[in-house]
DNA sequence: AAACAATACCTTGCATTACAAGATATACAG
DNA sequence: CTGTATATCTTGTAATGCAAGGTATTGTTT
């Protein structure tokens, strides 16, 4: 077990909310998530969950200039990456409901929890 | 995204957790599963878990007779077991915090959230 | 100009793991 | 003896985070 394979399914959901509330590049996404306080995520992560989302037509791209070094590519969502990211939120939600409840052993059709 | 990848690396640790609170057999597992409120899990999932934690000392079994069927293996926690347990419970609210804070745009040094 | 560092993106190959599908075995009911 | 429910295990596949390595651009230092 570690924690890497805990952040499988949720990373994509992760980056399509940060890009919700603003463009933002590939780049700059590694440092975002630290400062969320993940581990440092690799490129060797980022990128090709980038370009599999912009398949998937959840994101769109577009290059912009740099201060200093090559054109960033700035990523936005479309509405299908909207309704994806809902979808996730939902999911997450699902699964944290009942993680919880397997950890504190309440089934979920305890209705009547019991009092000390 | 599907919600089966998002189980990646939690599943074993719910299964611990559920092994903890009492002697439970494979079979048995999936049905428990259910009721905390996942979809059904496959035996192809559960059975290759549980013989891996076996395998890293995590959990022993027994062999009891069952009332119909073949017997039943019933497992209980190691003392490697607890401990990874115990890994498992903070990596998981660590993860919990993280995603919630990517969800609500706050990042982890924001001290003085702001009030409307 | 040449060399270097920082920025920025991408690709290849590996390890992990949930799962479908199928095989095997036991016990009991009809 | 046949069928059904119980119970376990194996094989192969798909998904995906990541290390390692590669390429390109810009500005700074020598």
């Amino acid at each position: 077990m570690s924690t890497t394979q805990m952040m499988k399914g949720i990373l994509d959901g992760c980056l399509l909310a940060i890009i919700k509330d603003r463009e933002v590049y590939g780049y700059e996404l590694a440092e975002q998530l630290e400062m969320y306080g993940f581990d440092s995520l690799s490129e060797g992560t980022i990128y090709p969950l980038l370009l599999r989302m912009q398949k998937e037509e959840l994101v769109t791209s577009t290059r912009k200039k740099s201060t200093a070094g090559p054109k960033r590519k700035y990523y936005s969502l479309t509405k299908k990456g909207e309704q994806e990211l809902g979808k996730f939120l939902e999911r997450w939600n699902y699964l944290q409901v009942n993680v919880n409840r397997v950890l504190k052993h309440e089934t979920a059709t305890d209705q009547f929890p019991e009092r000390e």
